[in-house]
DNA sequence: AGCAGGCACTTGACAGAGCAACTATTGCCG
DNA sequence: CGGCAATAGTTGCTCTGTCAAGTGCCTGCT
């Protein structure tokens, strides 16, 4: 009698997502090893990335904000951290004393560059070197095709911009 | 003289790992719209999801475990919650005295019920249905392999298994 | 049998993140 | 110019989840 709930929790569609969920939660802790190797957390990470590839190794609180997955008061308190631990500091905005940059300092650009080669290796191994080039190339394709209809934002603006060389 | 590090900064590995990251989490956002309608977390539903699939309704809460995201004190306070608010409910184990299961509840199922149709039409909306068949299965071949490499546990036993009808 | 070690689960303390409320600026519109 | 809505950031409260420690149960070894 429950045959129409049981087909609804078959459906291909739920495997579809379950895979990407797996694939992506699964790569994700393949790195976390490595940060915590370096005292760094996922988000940090992130941070240090976003304004080492910002002009100037800085960005609005609120843009940083935009280009995470945190809201504007997780930006506060991770700029916070990152500040106490040296990584990063703040400056005044010249023009709009409401805002204030965060700026990535020597030993986050160190830090980055300490992490960097390790984390690129685990993609490699976990991720990229997984599948011969075509597929890949076709896999980023519809990576990006969805990323740009759930997420428009990040379309404009981030190293995606810069990828069509 | 920084060359090296700018250089380290464009690897294209990390624009792939940026895009896998983009496309889950904006996904993940596009549902999460849906949850609130229905008072329920990612968590919550994924619970219900993977007791609903399971034989006898039941999971042990460290099989659980096994299978989210949570560590097996996260488990116990979800399914806390989760009883609680009556969407499932623990039972004994009879054959081992320090193992409980977690069970799914009328009441849970109905509430699966009820979400399951909005929830794969956003599925539909903003990822399978984006891409052509074969590009999809393309996709999800190259997400499998991917999580079979970085979660080797998750392809045993679960739903991944029942798939080759 | 009996105990040593391991397992399943729970609990206490704590960290990270979000929302909503608050402060300080800015800039628009009369 | 004066006031008011909107914006940038921070802070208080709360929720969710982890880690480490604790409890009770099981199992293998002697």
């Amino acid at each position: 009698m429950n045959t129409d709930r049981e087909d609804l929790l078959d459906d291909p569609r739920l495997t579809a997502v379950g895979l990407l969920a797996e694939a992506y939660t699964g790569l994700m802790n393949r790195l976390a090893a490595q940060f915590d190797e370096h005292r760094l957390s996922q988000v940090e990470f992130e941070v240090l990335m976003r304004l080492a590839r910002s002009p100037g190794k800085r960005l609005r609180m609120t843009d940083l904000a935009g280009q995470t997955t945190l809201s504007t008061s997780g930006v506060t308190r991770v700029v916070d951290r990152m500040e106490r631990s040296g990584l990063v500091c703040r400056e005044a905005c010249p023009s709009d004393r409401r805002s204030s940059y965060a700026v990535i300092t020597e030993a986050g650009s160190q830090r980055i560059a300490e992490v960097l080669p390790g984390h690129l290796e685990l993609l490699q191994k976990w991720y990229v070197g997984m599948l011969p080039t075509d597929q890949l190339t076709q896999l980023l394709d519809s990576l990006r095709t969805i990323r740009d209809a759930v997420n428009p934002c990040a379309a404009a603006g981030s190293a995606e911009t810069a990828q069509p060389a």
